[in-house]
RNA sequence: GGCCCCUUGGUCAAGUGGUUAAGACACCGCCCUUUCACGGCGGUAACAGGGGUUCAAGUCCCCUAGGGGUCACCA
């Protein structure tokens, strides 16, 4: 009987979720639901100071968006609850006091500013700094006293021969020098405990037996090691997570937007294609299967495909991800999107079937709605060479011979529809004796002021009604006449 | 700087001693076409460098270089 697998997710609420949090909590959630584990959601909040108000909340809403259901955390309970560090701030002192009566940590008074002293000498004598121990052997009596009336900390007491091995599922066999390792703050003096103290304490209490994490973990994982071995307590597995990186290298910024969740769905991403794209970053399911479902992933996904490199995240893929995701909606679920976007863009009454049916394969995200239809609306200020057009033999001269046949030609149309439109302007070409591109170009060119629009000139005549196509045909003639 | 990790095309990546070194995105070209897109077809482009081991090395070992991470009373 092997045991349950419990994984945790355990951000620190510091307001925003950028793509490696969320690549972390979708890989953190799949190692358990492959194996029928539990996915447990934890909030790192033991730094008061850099508490942003609502970050939970952000935490709570992207998971929720991405279908990351968390069976246990802070908002749906459990049986290891609280799940929030700051509410359980009087669980850790106890384990603090028990490692300094066995010898594994101690009491420290050093003040602030003697350890920055130290730490700026040591700089100057360009050496590693490591505190220097200075309360180590304080006596019973001594420390009995000071503890009234001065702040603390507690620290714990590092080996300072050997070396630590550990195993990594990622990385593999890791090794470490113990006379690196700092004699690290367990508790704070403001009596909460630090990062590196609670995790372990927390990850042990609530059985977590996979620690999935950025490998910015690699290095002070030993100290952690060091912990659960003074505690005699299983160590768990380490699934040590390669970082994402932005392109050039640059960081992760919410000044920039780049790589921020919200700001991806607000530039008209979906999530499920988003959660596709990190699924495949830094993680391959080795045959050439390229889309997943979040149901697909839990199926297919494994530790053994996580590669080891760093990978930059490339905004060019998702995008081709995302089109895909929309070219493979239904046209109702499209239109569905569509019309909810240009409700209150689109100032006339406008058949929103149709201009989906136009926008649905070029729109690569959300976004593009809106923005590629803004023609719709009013015709903008354009210059008159958009009518030349080298390979559609088209320019200023034979605009102002189609336009005003088409004018009336429209006028005289008694069904408007796509295919009446149609022929009449092949039937205008053939008498021409144009190319059908020679009447179509002017045509669009006067309904939209663009030389680039999704649809043609028919979708557009189409779309905008017989009213507005032939008012705008006749102020691109008085336009073309003011020459 | 110490320590740790990483290194296949511009990007994501297959690859576990014998391959013409996959595939995808991006890019370029052609076709389709009333613009653009979609779609179809094709193309450019990689094992960081140097030493070993081996009949044989992208694959194993060592060195060098480059990149990243980490060295807090942050997480």
């Amino acid at each position: 009987m092997t045991k349950e697998v419990r994984t945790r997710f355990a951000p620190s609420p510091t307001g925003t979720m950028h793509i490696g949090n969320l690549r972390t909590a979708i890989y953190t959630y799949l190692i358990a639901k492959k194996d029928n584990g539990k996915f447990v959601l934890r909030i790192e909040d033991t730094d008061q100071e850099r508490l942003v108000e609502g970050a939970t909340k952000i935490i709570y809403d992207t998971l929720k968006m991405f279908n990351l259901v968390h069976d246990e955390g802070p908002d749906v309970g459990g049986p290891y609850k609280p799940y929030i560090q700051s509410e359980r701030k009087d669980t850790y002192l106890p384990y603090a006091k028990q490692l300094i009566e066995e010898g594994h940590a101690y009491y420290c008074f050093c003040s602030k500013e003697r350890i920055d002293n130290l730490r700026t000498k040591a700089e100057e004598n360009k050496v590693q700094f490591k505190y220097d121990r200075h309360c180590l052997n304080l006596t019973k009596e001594e420390i009995t006293k000071k503890i009234e009336n001065e702040p603390y900390v507690i620290r714990q007491l590092m080996p300072d021969t050997g070396e630590l091995k550990y195993q990594d599922d990622v990385f593999g066999t890791l090794s470490f020098d113990n006379t690196i390792l700092e004699d690290q703050v367990l508790i704070k003096s403001d009596g909460f405990p630090t990062y590196n103290f609670a995790n372990v304490i927390d990850d042990h209490l609530m059985d977590i037996t996979h620690i999935v994490r950025g490998s910015e973990y690699l290095s002070s994982t030993p100290k952690y090691i060091h912990l659960y071995n003074a505690f005699k307590w299983d160590v768990p597995t380490f699934v040590h997570l390669p970082l994402i990186v932005l392109e050039g290298g640059k960081k992760i910024s919410k000044r920039t937007g780049d790589g921020i969740v919200s700001i991806l769905i607000n530039n008209g991403y979906l999530p499920e294609a988003i959660l596709n794209a990190l699924a495949l970053l830094g993680w391959s399911h080795g045959d050439e299967k390229e889309f997943f479902t979040l149901d697909e992933l839990i199926k297919e996904f494994g530790i053994k495909g996580i590669s080891k490199s760093p990978s930059l995240f490339d905004e060019a893929k998702l995008r081709w991800i995302n089109s895909e995701y929309i070219k493979n909606m239904t046209d109702e679920q499209f239109h569905t999107i569509v019309n909810e976007r240009l409700k209150n863009v689109l100032t006339q009454k406008l058949d929103t079937k149709k201009i989906a049916k136009i926008l649905h394969k070029r729109t690569e995200v959300l976004t593009d709605i809106e923005n590629n239809v803004d023609f719709l609306n009013e015709v903008l200020e354009y210059d008159k060479e958009l009518y030349f057009h080298k390979k559609m033999k088209c320019d200023y001269e034979v605009a102002v011979i189609v336009l005003p046949q088409v004018i009336s030609i429209f006028e005289k149309l008694t069904s408007w529809d796509h295919d009446a439109i149609y022929q009449s302007l092949v039937n205008l070409a053939n008498n021409l004796e144009y190319k059908n591109g020679k009447v179509m170009w002017p045509v669009r060119v006067a309904l939209t002021g663009k030389s680039i629009t999704p649809g043609g000139a028919i979708d557009i005549a189409d779309i905008l009604g017989k009213d507005i196509t032939i008012k705008r045909l006749k102020d691109a003639m008085d336009k073309l006449e003011k020459n």
